[in-house]
DNA sequence: TTTTATGCAAACAATTTGCAGGTCA
DNA sequence: TGACCTGCAAATTGTTTGCATAAAA
């Protein structure tokens, strides 16, 4: 248990949703910390080897995001922000029917809507 | 309409599911064309942008398939296979709910299924 | 002390861009 | 003709790797 370990995963449990590699070096610059980027490659790539985190990619965006807290995401298409919402209750039934259909385990799943915001909504006038 | 971009969208439609775009340059070369790398791209973000194609992102690879064949994916863990199904009327009720309770309007999503299919549950004994 | 993590520099792969010439309507 | 498409080469970005040093167990 490093330093830079310990701050990575102290961002991403203050941060609580996505965060990129490159995000997390700055936050971590502002911690004090001044890591090679690699070693932040490597550390989130440990992570999410380890289960611990999870990696969604969105928009050629890498994010990474702590996989205890599980949830998904309104992508919005106008200004790009990126909120949090939760189906789990209603995906478990469809995990279930999977295994029962398919004969497919599922152990995780990523689930994002693009679309568009309140505010991106009135701008492109009523979508 | 150009050969390439003809050449295209029949892979598009023959391939019906998902195709990166170094898989779409193999075959167009046997088909006969030998297009440059970066009129792949192009050509794939430019049907991607009048959202003929959507983009996905799997496993640190990128892939594109026809819009209008929406469906989601089973991720093999085990194996890397990609395999289709459908749920599209589960989730129109879930977009439904989010317009009422998040004022966000929904477009288009994204669902993969992450676990093992039925060969790799038995290869990783009873998982 | 033995393993594991880190920084640095170099290598890599996928994608993007600028530009000049070619193609399509 | 005028707009768009294409190939080529170069640039850019994100990520990975090898190796020597430093820190952790």
């Amino acid at each position: 248990m490093t330093k830079i370990r310990k701050a990575i995963l102290k961002i991403l449990s203050e941060d609580c949703c996505l965060i990129s590699p490159a995000v997390m070096l700055q936050k971590l610059k502002s911690a004090g910390l001044n890591p090679d980027r690699s070693t932040i490659f490597r550390e989130l790539s440990l992570l999410t080897q380890k289960t611990i985190t999870n990696k969604i990619v969105i928009g050629d965006i890498n994010y990474y995001e702590l996989a205890e807290d599980h949830h998904h995401h309104l992508v919005c298409m106008g200004c790009d922000n990126i909120a949090k919402i939760s189906l789990s209750a209603h995906l478990q039934q469809q995990e279930e029917q999977i295994k029962i259909n398919n004969n497919f385990t599922v152990v995780n799943h990523a689930l994002e809507f693009y679309g568009y915001c309140a505010s991106c909504q009135d701008t492109n006038g009523d979508i």
